[in-house]
DNA sequence: CGGTTTTACGTTCCCCGTAATGATT
DNA sequence: AATCATTACGGGGAACGTAAAACCG
């Protein structure tokens, strides 16, 4: 093989990262498992770290391999973003785009991709609107935003709207990096009953994550409940407890660059499902197209993509 | 050929656009000149843009060229900066190192490379002096800065101090758009004299381009002279005047957007040069060992390249 | 056993180099 | 004629798929 990383190494990765198994991936990029498989090897053996663990269930990424998927996001990122901007003429577009999102979905999902569509069509104003779900779904049905980002699965009633999934999200737990966790392949949730609980109470994460709970008629023992990622990182970072959340807001270090680590969850545990909403009724305007377009693109059209369960 | 954009593309690319020559590219990249050509031959077709003019004498970037430069420089900067990151363990180099820099090397040389360098290195503690040529040689020698960034070829001693030559930039012609330049090939120190001239007195820029106009027994028609490169670039755009000005100055748009062209001379003229300069009897600290070290590597070790003449 | 990753191996096709051709002064 | 870039074409090797093997609960 080769000795140098190549973009297919890095669409292969991060393809592997985002399915969780490397069958499923390689039929995303329409490849064998084999090719799927050799390539990450060999991406392994050059940059001279794991990437991933091998379960029989499929693979989980490591520390180094959430920071390294990291990277090679930007990367892809950047280039798809330069050949659109040359391969299409995008400066004609302009106007006002109003968009809506709640906080966390703001922070941790929209900030990236957007100041890189301010950069791709720069005549496009966009305005953003932070609101919780429920106010955005109302405004926008008054016409006040044109795109809102909402958490898909639970829009209360989608008569007229058109919902449209861009993003899955598996949910994993976190612990401290020396916690016993971290040497356990998958982790059950009676496990995580046994430890001290995080909550996050940002947006609809804690009604989501109590519906889990729920399910599976168990209760984690909350020690601390919090609306800050920052805080919850910095506890678990530090062993005092652990959390369940989606990938989307884990990063492998807190604040203070403690490693934190991220590890399946036994049960099946619904992924946290993110998209955009608009109006049915509503001709789309360029910029909105253009913005759809360009959110799709931007996340490799894994709509599609199955996840996890 | 592929469809589809590799790092080949861009590696072959960049090497060109900084060579100026095709056959002088294909060396660095230990390549054969049909090899660089089809790939940039390929690369135009997918982006759909010119990239290079060409001439008997050589390539020379369009103004899509070299906004598709910034990008991939980029884009090839992130990624060897992860794999490096990933090859080596870095974070365990620490201690304070102090940089010294002129106005002009800080702002268009050092910000990216330094920025990357700090996140590599999260331990080592960068201080940045900025200060003219003369005071960073002698703050050299008093052993008050580590490393300085100077334009070698300027260099008043050099005894004591050792000297690596990191960067070549060519000097070319800057013009409006529309303006008469821009349709031919390569321009005469002839032709700029008639033209209204801007002057940069930044830095020893003054300095450099005068003497390169007295070689040739040349006088430019000084119309404004001014520190401000945002000043150069936005007059020249207005169509007030042309300069001349090293590449590593150069970007192909004004603040206000609009375009500027960058063309070659007809005169042999010297390169910028940029380097690195240190006490040859003080033993280097290890952060300053892997600063030199990453200033090579990000510069793709093309201090030994020909470049222009 | 069932689901997964990994290895083995024959094959394909992309990309390179050599060498001829074209363009420009 | 000299000096570039470009085109034509045959050969070599990286990367693919098929299929079998190893792994693990």
């Amino acid at each position: 093989m080769t000795s140098q990383v190549t973009l297919r190494h890095l669409r292969y990765f991060i393809a592997t990262a985002e399915c969780g198994k490397i069958q499923v991936a390689a039929e995303r990029v329409y490849m064998s498992p084999s090719a799927v498989a050799n390539a990450i090897k060999n991406l392994e053996d050059i940059l001279g770290v794991k990437l991933f663990e091998r379960h029989r269930t499929g693979v989980h990424l490591t520390y180094d391999g959430h920071r390294f998927l990291d990277d090679a996001r930007s990367i892809l990122r950047l280039l798809n973003d330069s050949i659109f901007e040359f391969q299409n003429k995008t400066t004609h577009v302009e106007g006002e785009l109003v968009l809506g999102a709640s906080v966390a979905v703001i922070g941790y999902f929209l900030s990236v991709p957007l100041s890189q569509f301010e950069r791709i069509y720069p005549n496009v104003k966009v305005r953003l609107v932070e609101n919780a779900r429920s106010d955005l779904e109302r405004q926008l049905r008054g016409g006040e935003i044109d795109i809102a980002f909402i958490i898909t699965s639970n829009i209360s009633i989608s008569e007229g709207l058109e919902v449209h999934t861009l993003f899955r999200s598996e949910r994993t737990v976190w612990c401290a990096e020396g916690h016993r966790f971290s040497s356990i392949p998958k982790v059950s949730l009676e496990e995580i009953e046994k430890e001290r609980y995080i909550m996050l109470s940002l947006d609809e994460a804690e009604i989501n994550i109590t519906q889990i709970w729920r399910r599976y008629g168990r209760k984690p023992n909350v020690w601390l409940k919090t609306q800050s990622v920052e805080a919850v990182r910095s506890f678990i970072a530090r062993e005092q407890g652990v959390t369940i959340l989606s990938n989307l807001l884990y990063r492998p270090w807190s604040l203070d660059g403690t490693r934190i680590i991220s590890k399946p969850i036994a049960e099946t545990v619904p992924t946290m499902n993110l998209g955009i909403v608009w109006r049915r009724d509503r001709v789309p305007t360029p910029q909105s197209h253009c913005f759809i377009e360009f959110m799709k693109r931007t996340l490799n059209e894994n709509a599609e993509s199955p996840g996890a369960v």
